[in-house]
DNA sequence: CTCACTTATTCTCAAATTAAGAATTAATGC
DNA sequence: GCATTAATTCTTAATTTGAGAATAAGTGAG
């Protein structure tokens, strides 16, 4: 056929450059913390490689290069999204090629010293502060809603600004639930309407100024975008899958386990109702050792039952509804 | 940096080819479909298509040949995942090229007849049979539980039997309750242990022999896996999105609806408690109309309101616990 | 040694949600 | 008008949550 024929050709000249990316994630000190690569005063990056061709699967070269790069000996490692808008240029090509970026979500053990390069483990909630209410409502929040409040005000019709107010109750909760998930289209929806520094960057007509960008670090290319991308699918995950044990030590509390959750998830929880579900859901067995002076009576000390990977349909651990604060 | 400039020329001589494969997926006669395409005696293949220069993102580069090469329209469409395993060759390639392909789920509203090309509408479960349980558990998993149990019989280890046990029950749900998500564990499953045909002609060492092979018909390369994950990505992804309604006409019944869900899920619901979630949920709102001859009393006509898309935090239809058959 | 303090662990109880099945309603075709 | 077929509404028991109180077991100061 030669529509066939043509269409080879065509991909042919068009082959896109391809990396691998990957947001590598640990809990420490409470704190989720998130590897950067830091190269002079230029923003932040995400650390990436390419795919070669000697590795059999895409997992394998992501490893691969993260650990030599890195140091890190990854743990779970999860494909997450591949991106390749055109826009994405490869860096000093002298032709527009497209780059494709295969993103990956890995998760570490520990946060231990950094590797060779410039690479640094950085709290996430630098990239997003408006993410962590976990000490209440961050004060960024306040002047996010302040300015979508004025954008909505502002739509050229009653259709868009409905349209409007409808899109930053349900991302921001203005009046509502906050959805720890919707990490993702919270940054869009900033970006779209000029809040971060990205979109000014990329050149977009937008209705906030550039001086206007809200409070939160910015990151080169799309990789802000990507960590919360990251961020939002792991926010979901431990939700139904026992992920979480993949960032705790061998041993652990209860008050441990619920702090890490609490610091991906952005929220306190209520403490004996975590306890409880995660001990019905049979995801932890004791070690028969207690914790040592955490300050109060000593804790038991936990484990996690490996065998429920393969036991129950899908276990996860289930946030207890979100404790509700007494005063905001 | 030398090393740099070294791993610059490999990856250009590594160059993978690129292409977006599609599942297409329709409910019409309460049947879940997917469009696949024949061509002579070989087994059926995923549309499929390269990726062009000139469409700014991968989505509309996928949106455009899928809807040239097969006149359907797609609604909803979602990045499932990137497959490049180095042995999915380039078919006629002279050297090992490495073929990446970008995965997708795409919904369409109603099964229009087929496209130019040898495009049909497929059941999905003539691919997967064991995954329909809407008729109770059918006949395939006496044989699949059957041969499981050999496999796991014959370990050769005790720790191995242990672990073969494990996993058998916690995909085809030996004795506990079946978990219609792990569509892709379970596939994985039979793979490794030969009771698929495609295990074999990729040349795998397998426990099973090559007339071994279960029930269900096979596709090209590893199409059959990527179908697995769309199937388990669509079974989850209506328990928290409104996606169902991407699959169905502007105005349908609860039992219509119903019957959808049951049909993806591959699971029987309970009638009125489905209703009251539905309900309680928001999704929908009457039309005002109601259906001519169901048969008995006509059922109202309730369209998706969509602006629950924006409003609240991630509403799904939710199954109301799966009904039990009273005996199998 | 005892008290104040801190954190762990267990209990309680009301409120909300779910599962299952029964009862009621409204058509259709003899 | 009656039998049949679905749709729709109700009921009830059981289970699961959300919130907070009560109790237990350490530590360090005096």
């Amino acid at each position: 056929m030669a529509a066939h024929k043509e269409q080879q050709a065509r991909a042919e000249e068009d082959q896109p450059a391809v990396e691998l990316s990957a947001v590598i994630v640990a809990v420490s000190n409470d704190e989720p913390k998130v590897l950067a690569v830091r190269s002079g005063a230029a923003p932040d990056t995400l650390p990436s490689g390419p795919l070669e061709s000697r590795h059999r699967t895409l997992e394998a070269g992501l490893r691969s290069w993260v650990e030599r790069q890195t140091r890190q000996t990854l743990g779970y490692v999860e494909q997450l999204y591949t991106f390749g808008d055109r826009d994405r240029l490869v860096p000093g090509a002298d032709k527009r090629v497209r780059m494709l970026s295969i993103g990956y979500l890995a998760l570490v053990r520990e946060a231990r010293p950094e590797g060779a390069s410039e690479t640094w483990w950085r709290d996430w909630y630098r990239y997003f502060p408006w993410e962590d209410r976990r000490s209440g409502k961050p004060s960024v929040l306040a002047r996010i809603e302040r300015r979508l409040r004025h954008w909505v005000a502002d739509a050229p019709s009653p259709a868009e600004r409905r349209a409007r107010e409808q899109r930053v109750r349900a991302t921001f909760a203005l009046g509502m639930a906050w959805s720890d998930e919707r990490v993702l289209e919270r940054y869009e929806l900033l970006y779209e309407v000029g809040l971060v520094p990205e979109a000014h960057r990329d050149g977009r007509q937008t209705w906030a100024a550039q001086d206007d960008s809200v409070e939160g670090e910015t990151m080169v290319a799309d990789h802000r975008r990507v960590l919360a991308t990251a961020i939002a699918r792991l926010r979901g995950k431990i939700k139904y899958r026992p992920v979480v044990f993949e960032l705790m030590p061998p041993a652990f509390t209860f008050l441990q386990l619920q702090r890490t959750v609490e610091a991906l998830a952005g929220l306190r929880l209520h403490k004996a109702n975590f306890r409880r579900l995660v001990q019905a859901q049979g995801l932890v067995e004791e070690t028969g050792a207690v914790s040592s002076g955490t300050g109060g009576r000593p804790a038991r000390l936990l484990r996690f039952r490996h065998d429920v990977l393969l036991e129950r349909p899908a276990p996860g651990v289930r946030l207890p509804g979100v404790r509700r604060l007494r005063r905001a």
